[in-house]
DNA sequence: CTATTCTACAACCAAATGGTTGTAGATCAG
DNA sequence: CTGATCTACAACCATTTGGTTGTAGAATAG
């Protein structure tokens, strides 16, 4: 299929994880450079813990990982995940594009 | 900006739409063809009402729009909901590659 | 007209989300 | 060693989500 795997439940986890303007923001930062938790908790109107979670939503989502660096942990963006989702989407334009297509045929022929 | 609007709640509803088996079928399905609202509900091991709601969801996240015909409801996909997923996504990938690039050329000089 | 079909929407419920505070363990700085 | 910093995680809370059933209105079929 072109769409292929709609019931994958890590994708749920995927477009869940796009899906708050503070995690496509945190996902941003770390794709542009290197941050540690804390670095990014710095950034927003909000704890400390809940920046931690977020981070928590985008690791389990596989957009991100962590890395431990001393006391720090270092957030980083697995570029795979991003793909993936870029895939799926893709996979809705390729049905989209058939479809039109096909009505330009019959367009055509009729 | 390359990712412009990050914080956009209309992106919110847009990722939730697409964070969901049910919908991501759904949207699959009126991508590939017209379908009025029983006729998806057929479709499902579940509720007529809980099929409106998913297509309740598509419909304020701007996937699809519903027109009346006769007693119908035909839900119909909106091409450019998906393109505007797909730009954020692009957006991001081109902030990754830019780093990529930077990257090579630090390697590059040293 | 009557019965059926399709839709809309309200009320309800359990579970997940997105936030909080608090506690505790590691690691680093002095 | 001591204090500060960074992280992890639990407990709690309000709101949203994804499902249900039930009621009611519009349009079609016979």
């Amino acid at each position: 299929m072109v769409v292929d795997q709609l019931s994958d439940p890590e994708l749920d986890r995927l477009f869940r994880a796009f899906a708050d303007a503070t995690r496509r923001d945190i996902l941003a930062r770390v794709t542009a450079g290197e941050f540690s938790v804390s670095g990014l908790a710095a950034l927003y109107a909000m704890s400390f813990a809940a920046v931690q979670k977020h981070v928590a939503v985008l690791e389990r989502a596989s957009l991100v990982t962590k890395e431990k660096r001393g006391r720090e942990q270092i957030v980083r963006v697995r570029h795979e995940g991003l793909q993936k989702a870029q895939r799926l989407l893709d996979g809705y334009e390729t049905i989209w594009r058939q479809r039109a297509d096909r009505i330009a045929d019959i367009l055509a022929e009729g």
